[in-house]
RNA sequence: GCGCCCUUCGUCUAUCGGUUAGGACGCCAGGUUUUCAACCUGGAAAGAGGGGUUCGAUUCCCCUAGGGCGUGCCA
């Protein structure tokens, strides 16, 4: 196989979310795997949906996980290229006009629907006489223009799906230029598809019936077409379909949330396929592992669960270099490596140190029961003089212990509560080395 | 409605007619930590239902049920 070339073309109309990442991670890695190059092409043929702002994000979000391009371009730079296509098809016969509304369209849909046939446009516009044409045309009317399928069996060999065969009688003629004048995805996606020689075309499984009108204008534009690859698509924890409600899970609040590119990026590679759902440790090695032989043929469930507990394993073991920048802007004194390698376990993302910020550095409110307040007491008194050092948690304890005759559970929770104001975290003796003496005393007193 | 695709532990999956149906995540338990978490070890947990074909079906075929996608002047 020749090197690969691939392009991820989302169109700047929102902001990235998981399923359309999938499909970009899935291009890159077998490019990358490949020695490939992965291209970047701004779908902005829409130019009442598409925004600068939107187009940004897109490019912040790839960036930020990891995703590099080797080469980027917009279709709203092309008109003139789909332009000449369009010239190209009408000589070929290929294109023609349909004056229908709308609305009219959708009334001949319904009425196939009720008589139990399939919605497929009946192609009435072909037998328009010039003189019909003329009239629309008088009206006001500006036709759209359809591609004229074959009628014929598209087939293929699907890099995933295997063997394919779309039955193009069965699929409407595909609108390649609205009635404004504007250009629908069709055309120009084969277009730059052409151009650009783009040797797979990978994308989710909702395009197979866009593959096949596709083909057929790749056959009338330029001979030859490239491999496809359609992978199923995601779908949520409840098993309902993923792409329709992006809501909470696009790249921007995942970011926010403090989950790791990485995290998502493992997640995103293995679900569906016949690999461990694991992190790995970096896009190379997803690469090297990646093929479209590993992936399944049904929907796979995508559980933000399943994320966080990923993220969770990133950033018990994550270096201080890596997260110093991240604890700095939650506060500036979390900046601290032995703070940070002794909280990072107690850590499901790099933010939650926010929790132990007050119970190193700042203040805290202690948790001390009832039947503890004596036991506190006590441990007030017999908390060692002197600046904390590594002995002082052991000497403290050992005096404590033997002092009341508590051990175990019963002597440790209690210390942790009232030192931490929490039941859980991290090492209590580590933490009172950095808390020090002097905090560690004012959280030992009983309020009244 | 019609078309395409799919259906093994809760989840992602392995099995290319004969297996104690394997692994991973999660879950539960134990260990370790003089405490929790982290970590280590162990355990429970599956062939949608019904017909065939076959000496033998999770595996091949058909039907049913369930699910995804498509059927746009969206991409």
């Amino acid at each position: 196989m020749s090197t690969p070339i691939v392009r991820f073309a989302p169109s700047p109309t929102g902001r990235l979310h998981v399923g359309n990442v999938r499909t970009a991670l899935i291009n890159w890695l077998f490019a990358k795997g490949q020695g490939g190059k992965f291209i970047l092409r701004i779908d902005d043929t829409d130019l009442q949906r598409s925004t600068q702002e939107y187009e940004d994000g897109l490019r912040e979000d790839l960036t930020w996980l990891g995703l590099s391009w080797d080469d980027t371009f917009s279709q709203s730079k092309r008109f003139d290229k789909y332009d000449a296509a369009v010239a190209s098809l009408k000589e070929k016969g290929l294109l023609y006009p349909c004056y229908e509304t709308p609305e009219e369209l959708e009334r001949k849909r319904k009425i196939a629907l009720s008589r139990g046939r399939p919605p497929v446009y009946d192609r009435a516009a072909l037998s328009l006489t010039d003189e019909e044409k003329a009239k629309y045309e008088a009206e006001g009317r500006t036709p759209h223009w359809r591609f004229k399928l074959s009628g014929e069996r598209v087939e293929w060999d699907d890099l995933v799906r295997g063997p394919q065969s779309i039955d193009s009688s069965s699929v409407s003629d595909p609108i390649l230029v609205r009635g404004d004048g504007s250009y629908l995805y069709t055309l120009p996606s084969v277009v730059d598809d052409i151009e650009y020689n783009i040797t797979h075309v990978v994308r989710g499984e909702d395009h197979v019936t866009n593959s096949g009108a596709q083909i057929e204008i790749f056959k009338a534009l330029g001979g030859t077409y490239p491999a496809m690859a359609h992978t199923p698509l995601l779908v949520g924890a409840d098993g309902a379909g993923l792409s329709k409600r992006l809501g909470s899970l696009s790249m921007g609040e995942l970011r926010q949330q403090g989950v790791e590119p990485l995290a998502i990026c493992s997640m995103l590679a293995k679900l569906g396929t016949s690999d461990n759902i694991e992190i790995r440790p970096s896009l190379e090695v997803l690469a090297e592992e990646f093929s479209f032989s590993k992936i399944g043929r049904s929907p796979a469930r995508f559980d933000e669960a399943d994320l966080h507990n990923l993220n969770a394993t990133i950033t018990h073991s994550m270096p201080f270099s890596e997260a110093k920048e991240r604890l700095a802007a939650v506060a500036p004194e979390a900046a601290n490596e032995t703070f940070w390698n002794l909280v990072r376990e107690n850590c499901d993302k790099v933010e939650d140190v926010a929790g132990f910020v007050p119970v190193a550095f700042g203040d805290i409110e202690p948790i001390i029961d009832d039947e503890d307040a004596d036991f506190i007491g006590q441990a007030a008194q017999l908390l060692p003089e002197g600046e904390v050092t590594e002995a002082t948690w052991g000497e403290w304890t050992s005096a404590l212990k033997s002092e009341t005759g508590r051990k175990g559970r019963g002597l440790f929770m209690p210390l942790r509560k009232a030192l931490t104001g929490m039941e859980k975290g991290p090492d209590v003796g580590a933490m009172l080395q950095i808390m020090g003496r002097d905090r560690a005393l004012s959280r030992l007193v009983v309020k009244k």
